[in-house]
DNA sequence: CGATAGTTTGATATCCTTCAAAACCTGTGG
DNA sequence: CCACAGGTTTTGAAGGATATCAAACTATCG
């Protein structure tokens, strides 16, 4: 299996064998979890990096009241906290949604890292200001589209970001949400998440049944939500999105 | 007057004269621009670093439909675009919401900047962080408040980061946005923000006239609507913050 | 002082939530 | 292989929050 955190950072520049040997060398230390765990929660002070490997997670923040913001998916290939050696506190956690597998990367480690590899830390660098920009894009999902659009440009989203690192097959894709985390992800009741879906299987937008969601036309989708994929910055795979679009 | 970028970066780290320097040095080539003028739009290719030196900008997306979602605020003291150097295109852009003045940087200057200043670099990159950090709760604040908690966490936070640059007088600051401005942000029509400072303002939570916002009683708007000034990181002013909130 | 942008208010429609119950899975133990 | 338990999905009915539309009012500025 190809490192996803390579196949991702691949989609903005062409690395050297050397740093893919690198890259391969930070899952050294690998980890399993399960479902509901946390990595890591809100006022910890972590001292490692986390790399997602295999399954979901999520980045999210729980009210005083008890209701939960997910506030950015990790999928395979996704990175946490290099900001650690910056930041002193979590200023929210990352709890595992599915069985996942995470390598722990001790700071040092990513330190030297960054030493070694200018093109290393630079397409690092890039992947967190994509995580910048799909935070960006989110907010615009739940301040300007009603539940429709919004959800439907969720699943565009995780289609090609899953894409990217290969994690689909056939426009198929395994999702391992409920439909309550999906309602803490884009503002909505869980209940209003159903009907949404109702709805967008439908008119067969989605075929969503035991946490796997095919998007039986992926060009329509995008179309209809006003996809633009322009915020995941991939530079070096805007083809393959185009040419998913007209599909 | 002095750099409000460099007091800002005091908030997490103690700089040295030298870095002040370079700070200053940096806005060397100030312009002005006049309300509802872009530095710079969605799709370009920015040459330079923008530092807002006074007023107000914010970075927003438009919808096809024509609807705007503004994603962030830029107050006296902010940056905006060191990723510069890494991304290709804007994915947004930055209007200017009031007169204002703003400095350009070069790249190459800010380049020159990391080479020399570690730790001016360690300054700047904890205040990407932080605006990613202000991201993330202002998901929180769309996805899990209604319009009145809504509004009044995002004064509370406008409060608590423009303290820290020395930008209000007496619970105090300028507030040179619309109520569309307003809506535009937090996902309201401009209507429903006009009804929900009615209500603040009989509350006697907020005092706002004439592009003024007076907050009579900061505790008790942080206590309301749960604020908790983590997300900022504010490592050497959290006393201040916490003074502020029991008053 | 008139023009223009911004604010305020009212009436009505829509979207989404809440509450509650039924139906459906999925895994487990007998 | 069946029965059962717990979580998840689905559906209905009713209420609440916010949007929409339209008009009146108020600042502000040349």
């Amino acid at each position: 299996m190809v490192n996803p955190l390579a196949r991702k950072l691949e989609s903005f520049a062409d690395l050297l064998p050397a740093d893919l040997d690198r890259l391969d060398n930070l899952c050294a230390d690998v980890h399993h979890y399960k479902a509901g765990e946390d990595l890591i929660k809100e006022g910890d002070r972590p001292e490692e990096v986390f790399l997602l490997l295999k399954g979901w997670a999520c980045r999210y923040k729980i009210l005083p009241e008890g209701s939960r913001q997910i506030v950015a998916y990790l999928v395979p290939g996704d990175l946490c906290d290099i900001q650690i050696f910056i930041l002193k506190e979590m200023d929210h956690a990352i709890g595992v949604l599915s069985d996942a597998q995470v390598a722990s990367i001790p700071k040092q480690k990513m330190l030297r890292l960054f030493g070694e590899s200018p093109e290393l830390f630079r397409a690092l660098w890039w992947s967190t200001l994509v995580d910048e920009s799909i935070l960006r894009e989110w907010l615009v999902n739940m301040g300007r589209r009603e539940a429709y659009h919004r959800i439907a440009h969720l699943f565009a989203e995780l289609w090609v970001r899953l894409n990217m690192v290969g994690a689909t097959d056939n426009n198929a894709f395994d999702l391992p949400l409920t439909q309550a985390d999906l309602g803490d992800t884009v503002g909505l009741t869980s209940v209003h998440v159903n009907r949404t879906l109702k709805r967008l299987r439908a008119e067969r937008l989605i075929d969503l049944s035991r946490g796997r969601l095919r998007l039986p036309d992926v060009g329509r989708l995008m179309e209809i939500t006003d996809f633009q994929p322009n915020y995941l910055h991939l530079e070096r795979r805007a083809a393959d999105v185009q040419k998913a679009m007209r599909l």
